[in-house]
DNA sequence: TTGACACATTCCCATATGGGTATATATTGT
DNA sequence: ACAATATATACCCATATGGGAATGTGTCAA
């Protein structure tokens, strides 16, 4: 999954959905690439679930799924203590705290 | 760059730099990977920056430098609040504050 | 039903990459 | 100087991957 994202037109297609969802159609306009490469891209972003599909009519509505880089936002946040000073001690209380919480609102 | 880390044994060698520096046999030994392998991987994570080799006699000890994992946490951090519901309008300001306090201590 | 449209899939090709093996380079100890 | 050690590099091979072109599939409109 790390994977998926080291791709940078698969970034950019992320990027793209930050704005909202979009039809495939919009996305190869915006990234200027070839249709079957998107949709491909695409399938790649669903298999590790950063992107779901709805269907409308006859085109496929793409809407991202930020959860799914979760596991990438923890790994490298272990290593932010080792360029932020800031993140000391108190801090590290701090995170962890709202960590919990998160975990206590939605189980 | 993303590049670099989205290789598995890469990420388990900044895994092991994190406990501190260490040369390229302790590595080899701890990934049970062959030497010239390791030697690679450290090639690719000398080239993005995020590790430092210091020459000790005729050893090269391997250095940890986290901050150049800071492109990446910054990317993903973009995304935290679709999956963060805690990531409301009041942390948003707090983490704009923890940012621009490191940037004055550290310009 | 037929044709146009939106998208997915398949096939091909060039390139990149990781592992394995062998070898080169540099340093230490004798 | 020589052998041993530590690491880097070169070479080979199998595989994965991204782009391009062509084709398949499903849906809407007339």
């Amino acid at each position: 999954m790390f994977n998926a994202v080291a791709e940078p037109r698969r970034r950019e297609i992320l990027d793209l959905l930050m704005e909202g969802e979009r039809p495939v159609g919009d996305i190869v306009e915006r990234l200027e690439l070839g249709q079957p490469q998107v949709s491909k891209h695409l399938k790649v972003l669903r298999e590790v679930g950063l992107v779901d599909a709805r269907e409308d009519g006859r085109m496929r509505v793409y809407r991202l799924n930020g959860r799914g880089l979760k596991p990438i936002h923890d790994w490298v946040s272990n290593y932010e203590r080792t360029w932020s000073e800031r993140f000391d001690a108190l801090d590290v209380v701090l995170d962890e705290l709202k960590d919990k919480e998160a975990r206590d609102e939605r189980p």
